[in-house]
DNA sequence: CAAATAAATGTTATGATATAACATAACATA
DNA sequence: TATGTTATGTTATATCATAACATTTATTTG
């Protein structure tokens, strides 16, 4: 298990070691990093905390990279659909992933004051919750 | 531990237990279970599924109980609130409560074919992801 | 290389979900 | 009955999301 909390890190480096390792994944699965999905994830990055996609795309429009929705939630869904990042329903945002290059299912801790984020992993499907899907006839396949 | 999965079960009772149950509790605790109250949680209790707040509303209009977006929001806002019913973010929609009468926190398992809906209910403070929380600087409240 | 194909992006329009704000009515109780 | 409180009615609008189609860019292949 392991989380990201608010302890201190060396965050431009978190941010540009993100960005090389989704680069490398995406150059081994012959996924395209473009512009827009390389900046979307910058973003996202550079806080650890949830962005609407109308923020992402305030933000695109500012630097001339889209203006439409449709831009930023394509990248978005590119992003998510790839594992690296993910949709937090209860928020409608999204958030970088805190574990990037790892297969794992989601949980989020989201503060009711000041809606921060932090993601736990661990594998739900054994334990407690994997037992009563099973009871219920479900067979969890992922999170969120 | 307790599922509502798949099962057959006495449907015209589980809808009046229900509602019986929610009623008394309303008294017990000074809530006023008005006719849109009632009646929004009786749809919600006709079947185990999500229902969505213009679904609802609809259905409302056409009984001549209300016919704008409010009406059927704070309706739900109220159930939810109380515990009766719950919102499930992942689908923005609304099902009532498959445990009325316990407070717990309730985790969904949501088929990714159908949409079914299956409410889980386990103590998620202890084991793995209250430990996971307590690491990240968090105590869990509620979950959704 | 050129043509064909596929993938990504641009753009318009609209759908779907949700709430702010204010007016009125119903209810409780002093 | 006056007063405060809670619920409801209503308008308008904010917020989140995607369908559909045109255009461009990249990739494959003849």
């Amino acid at each position: 298990m392991d989380t990201i909390g608010f302890g201190q890190h060396n965050h431009a480096e978190c941010i540009s070691k993100g960005l090389n390792l989704v680069d490398a994944e995406c150059r081994a699965a012959g996924l395209k990093f473009t512009p827009v999905r390389r900046r979307v994830l910058e973003m996202l990055l550079a806080e650890h905390r949830a962005h609407g996609a109308y923020e992402i795309l305030d933000n695109l429009r500012a630097e001339g990279l889209g203006s439409q929705p449709p831009v930023s939630y394509r990248a978005l869904e590119f992003l998510v659909k790839n594992g690296f990042a993910h949709k937090i329903e209860r928020l409608n945002a999204f958030i970088a992933c805190a574990h990037l290059a790892e297969n794992h299912a989601p949980v989020f801790l989201i503060c009711r004051s000041c809606d921060s984020v932090a993601e736990i992993y661990t594998d739900l499907t054994r334990g407690v919750l994997g037992r009563a899907a099973k009871t219920a006839g479900f067979q969890i396949e992922r999170t969120a």
